[in-house]
DNA sequence: CGTGTTCTTGATGCCTTTCAAAAAGGGTGG
DNA sequence: CCACCCTTTTTGAAAGGCATCAAGAACACG
């Protein structure tokens, strides 16, 4: 749960709206988001940020580390929809359903913008270009969905592994958080199992077989991308131009 | 696409408003949607509505029929996002990326209610309650691809065809599309592996043991259920209180 | 009634899961 | 700094679910 003791950080401030992946906003647009946000929090590594059938939750941003979405089925089998880093909007969907259909819980340490949901709606009637956003970041997000339903749906392990790790690389790459060819990685492999739809061992297994392929490194919570091309070769990844983004 | 000879449609006249399922609209909120609404179209079956990397394509409110939206891998591999039913809005992602990264085909013949797309920020602009509808419904979507891809992920071929059965049945009911406990159902065997990531003959034998154990009937375009509750159990669905839900 | 599509079913093989257990890594207290 | 414990990773062996190949049957349509 959130930790109120940390410092606010201001948007007008905020250092992640500056990296050319996210849409300048005008001044009234940054004041008036400053005004939404509530509170800037801390949550350490491995708590739900949302439970599973939570009502009333507040909206956030990650602003700083890594996040996932996940459902659980009643026998405990989970299955990571997605996985969440700076910019990602989170809870909107607690504004469609009563009760949160997924949780989110944290990967690593991270720091979250918190906007009251109550407000949201003001934000629609005052602001129509950030509506347009929030409205644009759920698209997107079910864009990230669907790219994961295909991957799972359609490919074999050693192509959604392959698929998974490059995404998540350039994401990272374009947060401008790699150094050389390697970026901080907190998932377990029972993350990566539960997000690809493979068992513990198998996807133990076809890692195993990415490594010594020499096509990655993945060991200390640090992933490497040795050969990417041959990656994305295996994934059917292909590299598209970074769209501009919104971040609220 | 689009045949423009066929006669339009008021909002004001739809019936499809009339299910308990849709919130009501104000007397201005539908003036102004019939207003946004450029045409009202017919097409046939087997048709693309939006075609992958498209760009510059309109938006949709599927009024009849079903229809359903895919991915194409570069190899010819297809992995169905999810199915469309009425009141399911279309193409919303067009405006998030330049280029369709998906397509939208029909399963039967449709109507579609057309809106362009160049006027949806006038809509934020001017009807807050609208753009937070069409927000709602992007966000809808999305669980609904979560649905689907835990399925993918987590289920046994049987609880995956048990539960887009059972899913697609429910969705029907509430669109007051069901006779006793069948409902009109256009989708080849293909469409359901493609759907749930099986092969072809997988879904057939798995949908044969349905059948066998007298669960569903399958044939003649036509799904019947006779044991909605035991599927659910195989299927691990839950029946969630349906939620009333906007439509544009 | 002919032809193309869709559905079925059999046979075979392998990709992935499951079961089991050891090895390696990380964190904590003495 | 080391003993201890829990988490995470790794590997082996065996079983099984699902894919693939192939071909006939049923169905839909003009």
């Amino acid at each position: 749960m959130p930790n109120h003791s940390d410092r606010f950080v201001k948007c007008t401030d905020c250092k992640l709206r500056k990296l050319p992946i996210f849409r300048p906003f005008t001044d009234g647009e940054l004041v008036y988001v400053e005004d939404f946000k509530a509170q800037h929090t801390y949550v350490p590594a491995g708590r739900d940020i949302v439970l599973p059938g939570a009502t009333d939750t507040q909206l956030f941003t990650l602003f700083s580390g890594w996040a996932f979405r996940y459902k659980i089925m009643s026998d405990g089998r989970r299955q990571i929809l997605n996985f969440l880093l700076p910019g990602d909007f989170i809870g909107l969907q607690s504004s469609v359903f009563e009760a949160m259909d997924h949780g989110v819980e944290t990967l690593s340490d991270v720091e979250l913008c918190v906007f009251p949901r109550a407000k949201l709606f003001e934000l629609f009637q005052n602001w129509p270009a950030l509506a347009f956003d929030v409205t644009w970041l759920a698209s997107h997000e079910e864009s990230l969905v669907d790219e994961q339903l295909t991957s799972v749906g359609q490919r074999s392990a050693l192509e959604r592994v392959s698929y998974l790790l490059i995404h998540l690389f350039r994401r990272k790459e374009l947060l401008r958080e790699t150094r050389d060819k390697s970026c901080d990685f907190p998932l377990t492999q029972q993350h990566l199992a539960d997000s690809l739809g493979l068992s513990l061992v198998h996807a133990n297994r076809t890692i195993r077989k990415l490594v010594t392929r020499k096509l990655i490194t993945l060991a200390r919570r640090r992933l490497t991308i040795h050969d990417p091309d041959e990656l994305a070769r295996i994934a059917d990844y292909r590299d598209t131009t970074p769209v501009v983004r919104p971040i609220i």
